[in-house]
DNA sequence: GGTATAGTTGTAATAGTATAACATGGTCAA
DNA sequence: TTGACCATGTTATACTATTACAACTATACC
């Protein structure tokens, strides 16, 4: 295979990486521990993995791009699910919940969570050449925005940080 | 007046507070302020600021909160502008390139810059109870931001750093 | 097993956000 | 005053998201 492995056998410590989505790595084994790891959070938690859930999970792990509800709608229309937009943003809604899926809000699409599981509070690059969207790890990011919440008394209960801009690989090829 | 004055007569260095918005002061002089700034660096840069722009401005500087878009094109409309969302959102799109006006993404809105002029890679804190949204100094945040970045070779173009939570206020009297 | 319950999905209708494309009109400089 | 450029007006449409209600399914409890 072509595939430069990001990973090994336990716990994926390569999908922690945080230029995943812009190197090369075995993204089937990228999506199968992914999936792995949502089925048995779920479980853990004593919710369900229904059929449209995992379909629309699996339709995120298919690539490191975000994707519109109403494309992954329309996929699972083509399935035989529901064709109406409740379906997907129901399931939109409760992988971002379970934090199994993010919303990048300055594509309005969702990509799935690449460390499922892990306290987190992401971050996301996103080039703006080939619209792979990395998550990054933002302990540092969110520290310092806690830091600013602070000093006015303000209590951060949640947070977007997105990035735009241009990954590595693009901007060689655009110079 | 019972405002706490937060600004003396010089640059308003109290605009330039993380906590202008959740604090009581003179919004009168935060308008013009902001305003002045405005058109100074629209003339500076060989820009225009038409009727429409400033007017859009002034309704976004009214208040700490965020404006949709529809919101800003009622009111327009209402006084004999068109009414069509190309004519709000492109005064939008021209304020916010120029920096004088931000796009909250979380909440499909758009806010007034608060000390337009200065360099400044904004983040925001939105209060869930009382919507208000103060701009907070980012400098620390965006500096933690591009170092992720800069691991990975990814080259930050622009940003956007939001976060939800409580106002110290709010959370006093949920208390 | 039967049945109440909570949770999930299906569906219809509608609300809200944003852009493309083209026509019109104003401003400024040569 | 003509031409170029920019800004605005207007029509139409695309895209994103939610409300409300009906039907179904799994589960737990009796």
């Amino acid at each position: 295979m072509g595939w430069k492995m990001a990973h090994d056998d336990q716990g994926c410590p390569g999908c922690e990486a945080p230029d995943l989505a812009f190197s090369r790595h075995d993204h089937g084994h990228c999506q199968a521990d992914a999936l792995g790891r949502a089925e048995v959070l779920i479980a853990a938690r004593g919710l369900r993995m229904t059929p449209v859930r995992q379909r629309v999970l699996e339709i995120l792990l298919e690539t490191h791009r975000a994707v519109g509800a109403y494309v992954v709608l329309d996929r699972l229309a083509a399935e035989g699910f529901g064709n109406q937009p409740p379906v997907v943003y129901r399931a939109l809604d409760f992988l971002e919940e379970q934090g199994l899926a993010h919303r990048i809000r300055r594509l309005n699409a969702f990509t799935a969570c690449m460390h499922p599981g892990e306290a987190h509070a992401p971050s996301f690059l996103i080039c703006r050449s080939c619209d792979l969207v990395a998550e990054a790890p933002a302990k540092a990011v969110r520290g310092a925005l806690e830091a600013v919440a602070l000093m006015v008394g303000f209590t951060v209960e949640g947070s977007n940080i997105e990035a735009m801009g241009q990954c590595a690989d693009c901007r060689g090829r655009a110079a």
